[in-house]
DNA sequence: CCGGCCATGTAACGCGTTACATGATTAG
DNA sequence: CTAATCATGTAACGCGTTACATGGCCGG
């Protein structure tokens, strides 16, 4: 359901296309809670059945036609029922842990190669997390409250990277004190 | 193909029954790949269908008959090449960032209270490797550093958890600073 | 007697991923 | 000329979850 309840924040906030809305949610909400062009058109598809959205067909000049699809009133009430149930934390599922946890029968020179590669992502991954904090900082005091919540996503995308970035330096260290 | 992995390592160290081998899983490597019986003798099923491993039917008294799998020399080689494959970092996918993002619409004692709760819980968790990262101690050295890798998958749960805890103490500081 | 452990499976359904498909416009 | 952007969809497949199903043994 996080699926249809990411959907419906968005629209809250700003209605838009399919399209549209695939592109504000990769770079915000996707970051943890992943979706493709598919199932979010399959998602407004349902959402517009059950009367949760409304739709609007626009024809644009240049460009193909469009649907913008926004929030109505049932949809508010479904986005705060949604909002309202409890939600169970989501669990580590990380396949290195697994080859790690296998790593035994690999030669200690692949376990090293694997980790500094996943240690270079993770950095990647934290540097735009720490981008996008910056950005909010530029927005006016006046209207920085409407993302205060937002915000505090991104807190976790750091310190969750800053985790693994620690991990892979200590099993790295832990490594190479083995001895051979 | 995290899970063939996962289910061909744990035969690697020791052949065993599906249930025995899902008992093992949720104690080890289910904390960060979880799996759930229906999936593991399917899985199973599949990996002697390809004779990836053989299967040994075990009659028992008092207790119902049981297959007791165990890695064969193809499956060795199916297990090396899934290890030498590289593996892609799993992405955050957590409910309670949604419904966070989607915070501002929700009363504040709400946002609190889920928060309180998934603290708590990764409390528990945190609680859970620890223990059982202590447990690892208690190996005698000689044969310690056969669990070498599993323990280091161990300290990211510790790391990842607290990270969460760090979380969730944060937002709630922040939302308690914030103007009523 | 009831619930939990041991032990294995089938079936239905939904979510997620990948591939396939179209077609105009614009920037390099 | 090529690739990307805008914009929407269908189809197939596999993975994951939940429910259903069975049945003996043991401890409280």
């Amino acid at each position: 359901m996080s699926l249809r309840l990411a959907v419906l924040a968005m629209l809250d906030v700003e209605p838009g296309s399919g399209y549209a809305l695939l592109r504000r949610f990769q770079n915000s909400v996707g970051f943890f809670w992943q979706t493709t062009h598919q199932q979010l058109y399959k998602e407004l598809h349902g959402l517009h059945a059950e009367g949760l959205v409304d739709c609007l067909e626009v024809e644009q000049d240049g460009k193909p036609d469009k649907k913008v699809y926004s929030l109505n009133a049932a949809g508010g009430a479904e986005l705060d029922r949604l909002l309202a149930e409890a939600a169970n934390p989501g669990k580590i599922r990380d396949p290195l842990l697994v080859k790690v946890f296998a790593g035994r029968r690999l030669p200690p020179d692949a376990v090293k190669a694997e980790l500094l590669r996943h240690r270079a992502l993770h950095e990647q991954t934290l540097a735009t997390y720490r981008g996008l904090m910056q950005s909010f900082e530029m927005v006016p005091a006046e209207r920085r409250e409407r993302y205060f919540y937002p915000l505090q996503t991104l807190r976790l995308g750091v310190l969750y990277e800053q985790a693994w970035l620690q991990w892979c330096s200590d099993v790295l260290a832990d490594i190479a004190k083995r001895p051979v």
